[in-house]
RNA sequence: GGCCCCGUAGCUCAGCUGGAUAGAGCAACUGACUUCUAAUCAGUAGGUCCCAGGUUCGAAUCCUGGCGGGGUCACCA
């Protein structure tokens, strides 16, 4: 409908002027709360050409569109800026527009985008980096097929190399057989458990080695008035690699694994895949999933005949040691390694090998990667190199970067133990929405288990929506606290507003009330008005999320649209028998806001209760 | 040091490719539930949009230079 009121507006200004508007020179929007009108076109820009002044201008097309155009009933010129009043014909529209049944959906258009998030470690279990990363990942993925693409959720496992081993060597000398089944404990946890022993072990064979051996490689090593405590700091991964024992026995485990050793295969299998069942459960748990998964063990190899071909073609060049490199210099990069000099990959060998593998097994068109800020450089490296060896793909790839999620206390590391887990964090958002709702009482008389799926449908939207609102390329601090709030710019505010609205259609249903027509006979307050209006957006605002590849659009629209209900809510009885023409409208209205509202919550993996 | 990201109310954040008097929430204070769910609503208070220049009818937004915070510059991933 505002389409038509833009086509108005350009014939107004065709009759008026004679100059013919630039379809996408035609910006309306919505008039600002202080100032009367419904829309309002900005006419600086025609100022230039049209050699007038505003004033004059803005009076001039108002005219003209009050005498032509049925949708414009009156206006007003302040400075620059034409606020347009609109006729109840264009309100009465607009909520045809927004009830229809594929209002904001895009019909499909044959591209395929691949998205990529995740993509853990097998050594231990998600934690709350992964949840941000998981989150935008699954939302952006989703917003992509709101788009019309054909959206394919990808990770990629590294389920290989040294920190593996480590819990493979650790779990063989203290695990006593032990499994997760005999012990009870997850399995991505279990193998945690490991990894952590692994960690402990090596540092009290470190700190002993410290007193004795060390004391000459300090003396001998150390910078000048460098501290034995900043000196053993610094050489850890020295000492890992040339003088710890552990740390032989791991490296010599990598060597019989790449080396395709039996018994080592099968217990890299089976710690693997208990990992796998660990993180089933927790994906499950947030609701999302995947539809191809990638592991380095099969993809790390690729991207070597890549190497070979850039090479011929003069792309690369190799050094005397034989190492591969490429020069990017020109592009504003540096000198960037691709295959070492006994030539096995690096990370990038295996990105750009992979690529091309997604592209040609999928026939993708585009791909997101979703990882963490501080991998900025490599994909920005990765992406001109692709771009370097013609791939028809290569300018639609984009790195869905994020920050780091700090901690109230500061940063997350896991070495330090300050990892706030992901399971865990689930299970605090449940009980917490458990009491909240228990302390309400809004659902009592429900069974136990119904019950308990809502607290679930609360908890994870408070949390999921605590992470998604917030834009991507801002860092973000995760006060454990605040993610459990339930009022104020929160999901569990929002699914209210959806609570609400269903409530009423459960009194409308219960009270026999039958639907009469209304168009042309309601009078449209500014609130009816302002709600039409951001509903109408709706399909702009998913394009729009798509286009910054940031959910946060839609987490922030969801809770203005919310809000505004709210408040609709508050001042009008929808249900009032002795309105029905009234009432049918305001039925009509809350019900598209409602199904509108649960259709952007769902895009970022938020789930709407019909309780709570 | 080079390059990249961030800097808006006490705190957490919005602010669309430049538009009117910069907005929400939390925290504080005041009001509103016998009426469709008060996880709500209304109100009060809170600002050098990091600083300084520049571009123009108009700058939180764009450009330049600083300051502060973070990241990254490995034959790691």
């Amino acid at each position: 409908m505002l389409l038509k009121l833009k086509e108005d507006l350009k014939q107004s200004v065709q009759a008026a002027y004679d100059v013919t508007m630039d379809d996408n020179a035609i910006i309306l929007s919505p008039t600002k709360k202080e100032f009367n009108g419904d829309y309002t076109f900005v006419v600086f820009p025609l100022v230039k050409t049209l050699k007038n002044n505003p004033q004059v201008i803005a009076e001039t097309i108002g005219n003209e569109m009050v005498k032509s155009s049925e949708l414009v009933d009156g206006f007003n010129v302040v400075k620059g800026f034409l606020n347009l009043s609109l006729t109840s014909i264009f309100w009465d529209a607009l909520l045809n527009d927004v009830s229809k049944s594929d209002f904001g959906i895009q019909s499909p258009n044959g591209k395929k985008m691949m998205v990529e998030f995740s993509s853990p470690n097998t050594n231990k279990p998600l934690h709350l980096g992964h949840i941000r990363n998981i989150l935008l990942g699954w939302s952006i993925s989703q917003i992509a097929e709101a788009n019309g693409y054909e959206a394919i959720k990808t990770q990629i496992i590294n389920d290989r190399g040294i920190a593996v081993c480590k819990s493979m060597i650790s779990w063989q000398k203290f695990g006593k057989g032990e499994t997760p089944q005999s012990t009870g404990i997850k399995g991505d946890h279990f193998v945690g458990k490991y990894y952590v022993q692994f960690e402990k072990a090596f540092q009290e064979e470190y700190k002993d080695w410290q007193k004795g051996e060390g004391q000459n490689v300090y003396t001998e090593n150390r910078k000048e008035a460098e501290g034995a405590e900043a000196f053993f700091k610094r050489y850890k991964n020295q000492y890992f690699n040339e003088f710890s024992k552990i740390g032989k026995e791991t490296k010599a485990m990598l060597i019989k694994w790449e080396s395709g050793d039996e018994e080592t295969v099968a217990l890299w299998e089976k710690m693997n895949n208990w990992v796998y069942e660990g993180f089933e459960k927790t994906y499950q748990a947030l609701g999302v999933s995947f539809d191809s998964i990638n592991y380095e063990s099969e993809t790390y190899l690729l991207g070597k005949a890549t190497v070979e071909k850039g090479l011929k073609e003069g792309l690369f060049y190799k050094k005397d040691d034989g190492s591969v490199w490429v020069d990017l210099e020109d592009a504003g990069m540096d000198h960037k390694i691709i295959l070492r000099s006994d030539g096995t990959s690096v990370y990038m060998t295996q990105d750009l090998g992979t690529a091309q593998m997604r592209y040609e097994k999928f026939g993708i068109d585009s791909m997101i990667y979703t990882v963490a800020d501080e991998q900025d450089y490599h994909f920005k490296v990765l992406f001109e190199i692709l771009k370097r060896l013609g791939e028809p793909y290569a300018d639609q790839l984009h790195h869905l970067s994020y920050g780091m999620v700090d901690l109230t206390t500061g940063k997350m590391k896991s070495r330090e133990g300050t990892v706030v887990d992901a399971d865990d964090l689930v299970v605090d958002v449940f009980e917490a929405a458990k009491k909240s709702s228990t302390e309400r009482g809004g659902l009592e008389g429900m069974e136990e288990k119904e019950k308990d799926k809502i607290y679930n449908k609360i908890g994870l939207a408070a949390l999921k929506y605590f992470i998604i609102k917030i834009n991507p390329r801002k860092r973000m601090t995760f006060d454990p606290n605040e993610s459990v709030d339930m009022q104020g710019t929160t999901g569990p505010y929002i699914q209210n507003a959806y609570v609400r609205i269903q409530s009423v259609l459960r009194k409308v249903k219960q009270s026999g009330f039958n639907e009469v027509p209304f168009k042309g006979e309601i009078t449209y307050n500014n609130l009816d008005k302002e709600i039409l209006v951001m509903m109408e957006s709706y399909p702009s605002v998913i394009a729009e999320a798509l286009e910054k590849y940031d959910p946060s659009v839609v987490a922030n629209y969801c809770y203005t649209l919310a809000k505004s209900f709210h408040r609709y809510y508050h001042d009008n009885v929808i249900l009032d028998t002795e309105n029905p023409k009234v009432s049918s409208y305001r039925i009509n209205l809350a019900t598209s806001l409602g199904k509108l509202l649960a259709k952007g919550m769902k895009l970022l993996g938020i789930e709407m209760p019909d309780y709570m």
